[in-house]
DNA sequence: CGCCAATAGCTACACATC
DNA sequence: GATGTGTAGCTATTGGCC
């Protein structure tokens, strides 16, 4: 031992000095040895405090402690000195709870005594620093306090207010490490409230909540959520991190959190939550997230229910659940183990409840999928009886009586599993003849119920489709069964009136009349008149047509199978009468529903016949214009279907609609955030269209990606999403594409900049503000989508030559003078460096790049960032400059010297004015569009020229000069090809003519 | 002969739809992290091919080879000499320092050590939007014809009524 | 056979630096 | 705010152990 009795206070004071610091000297280097360094800190205690230093003791502990505050986090040295501190302050602890239980009485008062007394001063010494400016000793100050939070005994009143007061501020801590250890002390403090008490949440509880879900920090966050006491106020909080913006969050719910909550989990959270949750996860874009929950799905929960699959789809509660299928998939794939347990024994089809229908449904898939015949048979009957099976279900549904003895339940629950059977009879093995027909006569009569659930009707005509000969066979079926329905309605409907007269006859004892009246109510419907007045008062006007309902009946069963079919109309005399009898009726009905109907089965026909497509054209033009809502996103997306299949053929001719109309129109739509679906779908469509290269048109493209930035949409996700998707994959599979946004680039990002700057002054607090990106990411992300090194099927010799971002280049440095603000220059110019420059693209382009950079650090007034990332620009710039040289020289030897007299003239003239004014559009004229196979057929030079600043006013779309708001499309293009040809323009009022009636239109 | 075009043709067919699906699966992958678009873009994503020289600085680095195998040693040497001292510093314990909680607990005075109130809540809880899970299966379907579903990269200005995909419910 | 540590390797995130 | 380095939290593999 180091100190031993000494009659001199300061030698006493002293040896305890030095035995703490020894053994704090010895435990900063390792963790070996902490149990006997405890056991030696305790001795020097006791000894002091029975010498009457326990007051030194406690100085120097603090001192020396003191030490290790500074250090930051994970130095060892300060990790181990806090483990050792910890573990003392733990063994003590224990050691009064053993002597406690030991019942030593005397000594545990005293013992206690010091121990409190040392926890007293030594919390106090440390909260001295946890307002400290130095965030290492604010973090080491709360990380040792989270460490003995678990021994800290029982605090004095103030202390404990004081430690609560503290630690409450420092969970607004600027560094996200001290609010880390500040949530684990924080959830010392929610201990004793795993015992529910409804109104009254604890503080601290309340906080971690409140920092779950706000502090910026994933760390924070995935501590307070690993930490929070889970009882039913909680747990949705806790449950929510599954879609955190951090992947390692997201997981924990998975790997952590739902796994730890076991059985509980099925019994205190309810279906629609889990369902939530596994769709999440099993949708998650991370794959570890995905992997987390299909282990948790197929071992934890699967071993928890014993292998119960069917308890596990009570759980999802399958009729509602979005992943069921998905849920099953993934079991199946992986705990094939389990495949040969599932057994479907005969008795159990005439028994089936919703989640045995369901499960046999994704059984028999997996099965099919993998080829796992033997199981197939030895589980499934034949067709035919599969047939009468489906049959039992179909009859118990719908049958005379089903009304009275169903409950709505019982129909939802039967619907279900009719249609689970469905779904597997679309698979069903129908070589048999016998089974064949079998099936097919159930499902033909289950189409003909005029109450059949419509998505009933979908999966029971494909399955229609599956058992037809062919696909003529299964469109005469399928409009039998719709003919059957339309006339049935009619007939009944002559039946009532006949019933009705017949009443009143009876009453006027006279029965020709009923034959009479009958007679011409089929005339006036064949011939189309009304029969004359007197009768009608007379006698109810005869039906002309079915009930409203029943062409929305037929309506639906003929778009469902005009879904399924792709043979040519005019090989089809069927159809073409379908369209004459119903669907074109539809498209001039009054009734929204019937309409919206017609024009989405008419838009069907369209897709299997160009000629009638492009009749129509005009027509789904005029919905998308005039229409509300509904009807609006039904019409845009026919036409936009329209074209993906037929590209340009359906416009622009003889008696057809022309293109710029239609562009119009999707002006307009995209513009419309009053109905941000309708703008998705334009969205959408429109990258699409472009895609495929049947649109491209420059102003219609800068439309597309103005939209994406603009922040009106910023709160339309799915538009947003939409692009983030499109933009690239236009950019990157073309380089005629990535040509034409580089066209625009320039454009847009001035009118962002300007918008931007607008945006800043307004006061329209920080909503906005943060609704808008800022220039230079809107810059990073455009140079992105125009770098030549993500095309697709690019060789690198080709990627150099690419000059696309030279380009770019060239127009952002001319319209950077137009943007007002230093502020919004200096964000632009920082990125400049990030632009691709090589050496292989075209020199005088190179040059005349330098000249306008070297004009820029010359004439700007620039910030010392700006200059700088200018100037490293330039170095680069000339570096590559002179390379290309070198490159043009080598060239010029072996082809013409006409060009190199060029470059020579250029080289020894730099900067001349003459020199400056041979425009760089000349050149483009000839070297942009000259390679592009014809696809671009605007020059490239005349685009710009219209672009460019002074000629805003002339023709382009934005030349109100705010970029991208209400009314930018210009009229006058519109007008104008109105004039220039015989097309078909659209009349397009303003808002307040619209008027359901301008639909009436006559084919 | 005609069996013979018609085999050629057929594969040529075969080829070019190949092409598609490699195509729209190399975009589904190179995308599928970006799907939050705007701000939350990450310059990981797309790596750059770096099969050549990404820079303009490349050429200098590949005409001075020596010189950077000595920085590399260098580097390497300053690197682990870093590392020793960091963690070998050790603290002396016996050595007072009266100033030390001076310092060390010095009040805060205007330093600011706390978070910025807008920083202290977030209206997104930082929950990830709706993922509308677009991808080029979804962009190549039709809209009112789902089963149907166009060629994007082959065959430009498309477009015969290529491919009928019964999909399962 | 399953279980465990130890180990290497990976990626998204956090931190530090200028 | 762009940059490079460090780190947490995994995954996968190995080899020893009961």
């Amino acid at each position: 031992m180091v100190f031993q009795d000494s009659n001199a206070d300061e030698d006493v004071n002293t040896r305890i000095f030095h035995s703490i610091a020894d053994v704090f000297q010895k435990a900063q280097v390792t963790y070996a040895g902490h149990r006997k360094h405890v056991a030696v800190l305790k001795k020097i205690q006791e000894k002091a405090v029975s010498q009457g230093y326990e007051a030194a003791f406690n100085y120097w502990f603090n001192a020396v402690v003191s030490k290790v505050l500074p250090l930051r986090k994970n130095e060892v040295i300060g990790d181990r000195i806090v483990k050792l501190v910890a573990a003392f302050i733990a063994s003590r602890e224990r050691d009064l709870n053993r002597d406690e239980a030991d019942m030593k009485q005397e000594e545990t008062s005293e013992a206690e005594d010091v121990f409190m007394r040392f926890m007293d001063q030594f919390i106090r010494h440390i909260l001295r620093g946890i307002e400290s400016k130095d965030k290492n000793v604010r973090y080491r100050v709360v990380h040792f306090l989270a460490m003995i939070m678990d021994n800290i005994g029982e605090l004095d009143e103030s202390l404990y207010n004081t430690l609560v007061w503290s630690l409450k501020k420092r969970i607004y801590d600027k560094e996200a490490n001290v609010r880390m250890q500040v949530v684990f002390c924080l959830t010392k403090f929610q201990d004793d409230e795993t015992i529910e008490d409804d109104n009254n949440t604890k503080d601290a509880t309340k906080m971690l909540i409140s920092l779950v879900q706000n502090d910026p920090s994933a760390e924070v966050r995935r501590a307070a959520m690993l930490n929070l006491v889970v009882n039913s106020k909680t747990l949705s909080f806790i449950l929510e991190r599954a879609r955190d913006t951090n992947q390692v969050n997201r997981r924990l719910v998975y790997t952590r959190v739902l796994k730890s909550l076991g059985k509980q989990c099925f019994d205190h959270v309810n279906s629609e939550i889990i369902d939530q949750l596994v769709k999440w996860g099993l949708e998650d874009r991370e794959p570890l997230v995905r992997t987390a929950c299909s282990k948790l799905i197929s071992h934890d929960w699967l071993n928890l229910l014993g292998g119960d699959l069917i308890g596990f789809l009570e759980k999802l509660n399958v009729t509602e659940s979005q992943v069921s299928v998905e849920a099953m998939e993934c079991l199946f794939n992986t705990r094939s183990d389990i495949i040969p347990k599932v057994t479907f024994p005969q008795e159990i089809w005439l028994e089936l409840t919703v989640e045995i229908s369901f499960l046999s449904r994704c059984f028999y898939h997996h099965c099919v999928q993998n080829q796992l015949n033997e199981i197939i048979e030895k589980n499934f009957p034949e067709a035919s009886k599969w047939a009468n099976y489906l049959n039992h279900y179909i009859k118990q549904r719908f049958s005379n009586e089903a009304n009275e003895v169903l409950s709505d339940a019982d129909k939802y629950n039967l619907d279900f599993i009719i249609k689970q059977l469905l779904v597997i009879g679309n698979d069903y093995d129908f070589s048999d003849e016998i089974g064949r027909r079998a099936m097919l006569n159930v499902v033909r009569n289950m189409l003909g119920i005029f109450e059949l659930s419509e998505s009933l009707v979908d999966i029971g005509l494909q399955v229609l489709k599956s058992l037809s000969i062919n696909e003529k066979d299964f469109v005469t079926m399928a409009i039998e069964i719709i003919n059957d329905i339309r006339d049935d309605d009619i007939e009944r409907q002559e039946q009532e009136e006949a019933i009705l007269r017949k009443d009143r006859i009876d009453s006027d004892d006279d029965n020709d009349d009923d034959i009479e009246s009958f007679r011409r109510a089929v005339e006036s419907r064949v011939s189309g008149k009304s029969p004359p007045e007197g009768d009608i008062l007379k006698n109810l006007p005869p039906p002309k047509e079915a009930g409203a309902e029943t062409i929305v009946v037929c309506l639906t069963r003929s778009s469902h199978m005009l879904k399924l079919i792709k043979m040519p109309l005019e090989q089809n005399i069927l159809i073409t009468s379908l369209i004459d009898t119903l669907i074109t009726p539809a498209v001039r009905n009054n009734d929204s529903k019937i309409r919206e109907l017609g024009v989405n089965n008419l838009g069907l026909c369209c897709l299997l016949d160009l000629h009638l497509a492009t009749e129509n054209m005009y027509i789904f033009g005029m919905c998308v214009s005039k229409g509300n809502s509904a009807l609006k996103q039904i019409a845009l997306k026919v036409i936009i279907d329209i074209f993906s299949l037929y590209g340009l053929e359906v416009v622009n001719g003889e008696g057809k609609v022309d293109s710029i109309s239609l562009h119009k129109i999707f002006y307009k739509v995209l513009k419309n955030y009053d109905s941000p679906e309708c703008q998705v779908v334009a969205a959408e469509g429109l990258c699409k269209l472009f895609l495929a290269d049947v649109f491209t048109d420059d102003d219609l493209f800068e439309t597309l990606v103005l939209s994406y930035f603009s922040p009106v949409n910023s709160s339309n996700e799915a538009l947003i999403q939409s692009f983030a998707f499109c933009i690239p994959v236009y950019c990157f599979s073309h380089v005629n594409h990535q040509k034409r946004l580089a066209r625009i680039a320039a454009d847009v990002l001035l009118r962002l900049c300007m918008l931007w700057e607008d945006l800043q002054v307004s006061d329209d607090s920080e909503k906005d503000h943060n609704a808008m990106l800022k220039p230079n990411i809107i810059l990073q992300q455009l140079i992105r989508w125009i770098d030549p090194r993500n095309l697709i099927n690019q060789k690198e010799d080709e990627i150099a030559k690419n000059s696309v971002q030279l380009d770019f280049l060239l127009d952002f440095v001319q319209i950077l003078p137009r943007i007002d603000k230093k502020e919004t220059r200096k964000l632009l110019l920082t990125n400049i460096n990030t632009v691709f420059i090589t050496a292989e693209q075209e020199y005088h382009k190179l040059k005349k790049l330098t000249e306008y950079i070297e004009d820029l650090i010359e004439s700007e007034t620039l910030d010392t960032v700006s200059r700088n990332a200018l100037q490293k620009f330039n170095e680069n710039l000339i570096k590559i400059l002179d390379a290309a040289y070198e490159k043009e020289l080598h060239r010029g030897e072996n082809e013409s010297t006409a060009h190199e007299d060029r470059f020579y003239q250029l080289l020894e003239a730099p900067g001349t004015d003459s020199d400056r004014s041979v425009s760089i559009s000349e050149e483009n004229a000839a070297n942009g569009s000259g390679k592009t196979n014809g696809e671009d057929q605007v020059p490239y030079d005349s685009t710009k020229k219209r672009r460019r600043p002074e000629n805003d006013g002339e023709s382009t779309f934005f030349n109100d000069g705010i970029p991208y708001t209400k009314e930018s499309v210009d009229v006058n293009m519109i007008a104008k090809s109105n004039n220039e040809s015989k097309n078909v323009g659209f009349a397009l009022p303003e808002a307040d003519e619209q008027s359901d009636d301008a639909m009436s239109i006559d084919i | 002969e005609n069996i013979e075009t018609s085999n050629t043709n057929e594969n040529a067919g075969r080829m070019e739809n190949l092409f598609e699906i490699d195509l729209m699966s190399y975009f589904d992958e190179s995308l599928k992290r970006n799907w939050r678009g705007r701000e939350h873009w990450k310059v990981r994503n797309l790596k750059r091919s770096n099969l050549f020289g990404s820079g303009p600085n490349e050429t200098n680095k590949l005409n001075n080879p020596q010189n950077e195998s000595n920085d590399d040693n260098e580097k390497s040497k300053n690197e682990t000499a870093a590392k020793k001292k960091k963690k070998q510093t050790e603290i002396d314990f016996f050595a007072i320092d009266d100033h030390l909680e001076e310092t060390i607990f010095a009040p805060k005075k205007r330093a600011n050590i706390d978070l910025p109130l807008k920083a202290r809540t977030d209206d997104s809880h930082h929950l990830l939007p709706p993922d509308y899970q677009f991808s080029t299966k979804k962009i190549t379907r039709l809209f009112i014809k789902p089963t149907q579903s166009m060629n994007l990269f082959t065959s430009r200005r498309n477009l015969e009524p290529v491919r009928m995909q019964n999909e399962k419910v």
